[in-house]
DNA sequence: GTGCAGATCCGA
DNA sequence: CGGATCTGCACG
């Protein structure tokens, strides 16, 4: 669709990295009822054993978390209340780590974001969100354990954003965690106005 | 700002 | 079993 779909190997590098270099690639995902992609524009690094807001925290080995400690570039999907959450995982074999996409900039597919997501609702709210963006993709529980360089949910180039258009402040949504909710894990290209939900910044993004 | 849906994990 | 959770939506 655009750009071509990036190789296994750009999932082998730090988690930190990732999470930002992700910003501005494709998502794309293929599926009967037809095509969607979207610009990922909101990251979050997950860092676990050490990390309190990580699922695998401790090295918690659940069935939930058990592709968490698989290869790079796997698919972790879970599921949050009643949406379906999308994850990369990312670090080595064995390791803990992933990022959490949590929002995305429709660029195809459109329509068919617009019927999964339910009419009259303006585009900027159909993938601003962890769950928006997978309920308006067709995202479900069904593809955890795949990968992201395979058909049909993967990763293409996309635009390349400045590291000075890479905004980093708080994660979302964990508190109670102690020092962890601090730690500036959250990235987003600046001014992008499909964030999931405008927050202050931190001095200078950590890589 | 509040309540709630209802998957999954974990501690009691 | 009860309570918490990387959420979104409807509400007044």
């Amino acid at each position: 669709m655009k750009g071509h779909m990036l190789p296994r190997e750009f999932y082998r590098q730090p988690t930190l990295e990732l999470a930002q270099a992700l910003l501005g690639k494709t998502l794309v995902h293929e599926t009967p009822s037809g095509s969607t992609a979207g610009m990922i524009v909101e990251t979050e690094a997950y860092i676990g054993p050490g990390d309190r807001a990580a699922h695998s925290y401790q090295n918690r080995r659940t069935k939930r978390t058990e592709v968490m400690f698989d290869v790079p570039g796997k698919i972790y999907t879970y599921v949050m209340h009643t949406h379906c959450l999308l994850n990369v995982v990312s670090g080595q074999a064995e390791v803990p780590e992933a990022v959490l996409i949590r929002a995305v900039e429709p660029l195809a597919g459109v329509e068919l974001m617009e019927k999964r997501r339910g009419k009259g609702r303006p585009v900027r709210e159909l993938t601003s969100g962890p769950g928006k963006l997978t309920k308006a993709m067709g995202i479900t529980r069904e593809v955890y354990g795949g990968v992201f360089y395979e058909r049909p949910l993967y990763i293409c180039t996309g635009r390349e954003i400045p590291t000075s258009e890479v905004a980093a402040g708080p994660r979302i949504g964990i508190h109670n965690t102690g020092e962890a909710r601090e730690y500036p894990w959250r990235y987003w290209i600046r001014d992008n106005t499909f964030v999931s939900r405008p927050r202050h910044e931190s001095k200078k993004p950590v890589t």
